[in-house]
DNA sequence: ATTATTATCTACCTTCTAGTAGATAAAATA
DNA sequence: TATTTTATCTACTAGAAGGTAGATAATAAT
């Protein structure tokens, strides 16, 4: 990951912005050369394939995102608030008129190689894991229902914000956003 | 609608079976010429250009669903049983590979005509007002808690689905379907 | 019987796409 | 100093995509 040099990172976050935006196919090589400034044939020198840059971009954006998750956990130290910052990335995220990148490439699937579809397993899995450790913690602190089963509510809760983003897509206000959020918190509070 | 013809229908089936299966960039006319027997030339016949495909495919798709929908609600009288009923049509729709054919298109939106769009919009409020309608049928009958907020919750209810349809796509079983939809329906009940 | 419509074909066009080959200059290494 | 590696370029290719033009045959309407 960090043997990429300034150019290889300049040419994934074009491509991560304009994925997030409109999806893995929704852009050519062309596309980066115009932003970056580069041809086409030196885009190829980095990431030989249009797979090869699937694949860098989403294992970096998952590394990211685990440490943006790990730092999340060191700034707030109650359940419900750690839910509720990743809730606000989320929405910050739509704001930005962007997607979930996995949850993007997700649906982009079929024209991805298995090996990027593993990466997007280990995405989910390990958002998933983190939402379940802010639940059980949550229920510790007694701000959520000791009813509530994590590893089945974390799963129900990814599955809201990402359907929630998916549908607030078409919405093109992030409004509906908030109210899912919102909703979805409500059913693990006391 | 009905001013379609077999042929044109059978185009519509087949770019319904891609678009549920890979998205609406994931065929071509040439893709639809070998499954149906005739030449491109001839699809723009019936479909002058891909947005006119797209339009007529989800206005049919929004018309067929809005009919299933009509159906489950004469079919079952409890509140319980026809959003279970629903979970089911999504679970079939999984085993098939397939994804909710307008939570595709919105992901797929950035290449798609706003007339789409707003289409994609009239099926999610459609969907989101039968899911409401349910739950209040279910609050009435003591099926679910009265302290629910039967819009609220139909739009968190209807996120859940879409996004756990997604995650699903990825981890290439239905089963983390099942687990969600048993999650949304354990939040309603009393 | 003539005309118009429907449904299909062949042949073509333009643009885009991913990817390759090979030249070149600068920088790092031996 | 000589050589190798890095990073870029120009120029090209093969294929696919969406779409158009115009011919043709069958069917329906007048």
């Amino acid at each position: 990951m960090k043997d990429l040099n300034n150019t290889a990172h300049k040419i994934l976050d074009i491509a991560e912005d304009y994925t997030q935006k409109s999806g893995f196919n929704a852009f050519s090589y062309k596309d980066i050369q115009n932003e970056v400034g580069i041809k086409t044939s030196s885009i190829h020198y980095y990431f030989p394939s249009k797979n090869d840059l699937a694949m860098a971009m989403t294992e970096r954006f998952i590394e990211r995102f685990n440490i943006a998750l790990k730092e999340i956990n060191t700034e707030k130290v109650s359940g419900l608030a750690r839910l509720e910052t990743l809730c606000n990335s989320f929405f910050k995220m739509i704001t930005e008129g962007k997607f979930c990148l996995c949850g993007m490439l997700a649906s982009d699937n079929h024209s991805l190689p298995e090996s990027v579809n593993n990466k997007l397993l280990e995405f989910f899995e390990l958002t998933e894991t983190w939402i379940m450790n802010a639940i059980e913690l949550g229920i510790e602190q007694r701000e959520f229902k000791n009813s509530i089963q994590a590893k089945h509510a974390a799963a129900h809760f990814l599955a809201s914000l990402e359907g929630a983003m998916l549908i607030a897509k078409a919405h093109k206000t992030p409004t509906y956003l908030t109210g899912v959020m919102e909703q979805a918190l409500l059913h693990l509070k006391n």
